[in-house]
DNA sequence: TTGTAGGCGTTATCAG
DNA sequence: CTGATAACGCCTACAA
């Protein structure tokens, strides 16, 4: 069965090409080219012609073989660690708005906080043309930096400002906004700390918050090494389990602060099935303020992080660098906490 | 300044080339081609000749240029109205999990609901090459439609099964789904009905949830027009808006049915921010089973779909289809309800 | 098993 | 303002 045509009459199966679109109007592939990408360059009669033809023809630019010949795709990569939650989603959307009202395209990837998955979805979106990326965080292998360096490909880093960090990059300082959450919770009165985080191996910012509690109780003349740690992966369940298994020692936590609203969302979940009361019996934080945070009973005390503003700061700066601006400076956005409910004064024992 | 060295005395700023790679291993372009693509097809000592200067080069191919030679990309692109919740995260995962399964990368792109925004997509996925679409739901511009037909790109819509659509969709049935759940919600004795839905102008899956109310109502003798309707766009908030709205009127329904776990959740908030207590004074319902439906207090009673079963699935047959496999068939999958708190008895007026 | 060479669909450089 | 024509980087018959 033999290529035909469409219910219409038209060629259909065959995908038309610049030159099916040169022929169809009369004129140079070079012409059609130029009519679709500065029309300026052409007179009214002859681009009129050729738009013609191009609807004629139901005509669309093969991308490939046009990033291949311009060396420039209009195409901006992200890639982030999950998109489970909604963690990202907020940045996301603003770094996307932003890249759409210059015309650019956003690519996203998500390396499930693997480190060797994210080197591999760098390297898929810069072999697709990716012009910049966004990515998030310090960890990553010295490969996928090299990688980076060597094509020459601009990237910011997101969700992290580390002043001792000498990549660009756009965020908050995720150890000083810890700090500043934990000493509110010292403030409570609160001696018996527990600490549940993600898997900080490969993570910065799970890791910089850590120690902005760490830094807080030493500045409180409390043992930091007294906290109780868990560490476990993104998750209700998995937050709920860790709190649980905390909450079983003999004198447990007053104040439990979770590295972020998903594992303090299971948190408060599990205590609420434990039969606590929170924050009567404990005391529970969050930390990134998604939506969830404001959802859960009693909705969480959490600090919230400038993600629209990340996304939108990171796609201007990214643009710039492609025009060939001069490389813009790393910059330190604020964190705030936003007061709920799920953090009181120590319960009288 | 021009191009030099890199640290290691290597030449740097040059993205290396096949050409490159070969003149370095001292064999033919295609050779090296081979090796990349079908290395049984080559020896092993040259096999490993040109490994080594692929390693040495730090050479990665062009997709671009493999895609405009190959014909194929090994890609497959997923358009989803939102990211900006979880609705889909989940079916997803599964689908980008068993594209991985077959090599295939996943291009995901978000429509905001918008039927032109999603028509833009569809080029732009499939003039980068994207294999096959995953598509969400019915709706959508002629032109959406009659562009993959003629670039027979083959695509599955996912999320939504409607026995009378002849598209090839994996799913559930979004009216019988609703209408099982709204039995339910009769058979405890609700009579006044309160219905939030996403807007349904250009989203089947909501129209269908609506319709299916409807036939619940009228099957049970009542008067479908008698329920209470607020359409609103997705989020926590436009929920309890919604939902404020509708019980501020002299007789209240005393059960809310919720086109999705969001708008229920915002209504259970508002509810409670109202102090309304849920199930007592009114019952909510939502659809969905996100993780969020089991978080809210209390947990919301709802529709629980097959997530991980669609996306898997929907991978399954576009990797078949990409094959040269015949056409599939569409699959119903089952959604069934989830019972939690949020559903109660009629109260006593 | 390996090399040669043509072509994929665009853009860009130069003449005309 | 427009038309040849040479890249762009890779794949794939076809030959050797």
């Amino acid at each position: 069965m033999k290529p035909q045509s469409a219910e219409n009459g038209k060629p259909a199966d065959v995908v038309p090409t610049l030159e099916d679109v040169a022929r169809h109007a009369g004129v140079s592939t070079a012409t059609v080219s130029r009519c679709l990408n500065s029309p300026e360059r052409v007179v009214e009669r002859t681009r009129l012609k050729v738009l013609h033809a191009v609807r004629e023809l139901g005509y669309a630019p093969n991308f490939n073989a046009r990033a291949l010949a311009a060396k420039r795709t209009n195409t901006f990569g992200a890639i982030i660690p999950t998109m489970e939650n909604a963690i990202f989603a907020k940045g996301l959307q603003a770094f996307q708005e932003e890249l759409g009202t210059h015309g650019i395209t956003l690519l996203v990837a998500s390396s499930s906080y693997s480190p060797d998955l994210e080197n591999d979805q760098v390297r898929a979106l810069v072999a697709r043309g990716a012009d910049a990326l966004l990515l998030i965080g310090h960890d990553r292998t010295p490969e996928t930096y090299a990688f980076l360096e060597r094509r020459k490909i601009p990237y910011v880093i997101a969700w992290a400002y580390a002043p001792d960090e000498p990549r660009l990059s756009i965020g908050f300082d995720n150890r000083q906004a810890m700090r500043v959450l934990t000493r509110k919770v010292l403030e409570f009165g609160h001696e018996r700390l527990g600490f549940i985080t993600a898997p900080r191996a490969t993570n910065d910012r799970a890791r910089g918050r850590y120690q902005g509690a760490c830094d807080a109780m030493a500045e409180h003349g409390l043992d930091p090494t007294s906290m109780t740690v868990r560490e476990t992966t993104y998750g209700i369940e998995e937050g709920g389990d860790a709190f649980e298994d905390m909450m079983a020692a003999p004198a447990p936590p007053t104040a439990v602060l979770c590295g972020n609203d998903v594992l303090a969302a299971g948190a408060i979940k599990r205590a609420r099935e434990m039969g606590l009361t929170v924050p009567q019996d404990v005391s529970i934080t969050g930390f990134d303020d998604i939506e969830l945070a404001e959802i859960v009973t009693p909705a969480i005390t959490t600090m919230h992080v400038p993600h629209r503003e990340m996304g939108r700061r990171s796609a201007e700066l990214l643009v710039g660098l492609c025009n060939g601006e001069p490389t813009g400076r790393s910059l330190e956005l604020e964190a705030s906490i936003r007061w709920r409910e799920s953090l009181g004064p120590v319960a009288r024992s």
